[in-house]
DNA sequence: GAGATATATGTCAATTTGGGCATGTGTTCC
DNA sequence: GGAACACATGCCCAAATTGACATATATCTC
């Protein structure tokens, strides 16, 4: 549904993703690495893999969740339209310096 | 300011950057090639900007818009630890398979 | 089956954010 | 200097989203 790029804008659902990058963890696992709540790790989690970033298995009452390159492999593929900005420098390192002052500043009428 | 996750996951932004992707734009040519208007333009420009994914050159009355690369590099790096996720086949593909039933339908009282 | 444990979901209030529109600012040209 | 062009910004509102808290559901243990 939402798009990988809106799924990854949020900061918990990044930690949740880094504590997921060695293996599946259990969602208490999840609660204890972050400093989520238990009811916000599930709620994110459900985003997650709504989105197909992660999935589920079921073992016992335990959920492990894991990740799933995918949907993650749609965000770096965009974004590797982008690396010659920062191979060849092609970069403007220049920003400050081409900066036109637009206006002087105004004081207090 | 904003994390570059956070910039790039609205699509009017994702559009602009990728009418940049080939060099330089003025504003006026990113209001047509994208179907924004032109304060929406100049307002994901601005934010663009303040985040440091782009630059801007003035050019009479035109002004000129970059991409920079270093702030998209950092997204693309923080993706890449999940490429073996996609390279290894680790994914687990089999989500649907491993879906346990957790409740059967339940009927209106 | 009762209680404890593990997880999910619903509701709500608060915050954020994007687009539309009007308008302000800067630049060019005659 | 005035009109036309290029762009930025301020304001408003509607839609989306988050965390908190309470609670529902599922599973295990005894």
């Amino acid at each position: 549904m939402a798009d990988v790029f809106q799924i990854l804008a949020e900061p918990s659902r990044r930690h949740l993703l880094e504590a997921l990058r060695h293996g599946e963890r259990s969602v208490t696992d999840l609660v204890d690495r972050t400093r989520m709540s238990q009811p916000s790790v599930s709620k994110q989690l459900r985003i997650l893999r709504d989105s197909g970033v992660i999935s589920l298995r079921a073992s016992g009452r335990h959920h492990l969740y894991s990740i799933r390159g995918q949907a993650l492999r749609e965000a770096s593929e965009w974004l590797s339209y982008y690396e010659r900005f920062w191979h060849d420098g092609l970069d403007r390192m220049d920003d400050a310096l081409q900066r036109v002052p637009r206006s002087r500043p105004r004081r207090k009428s």
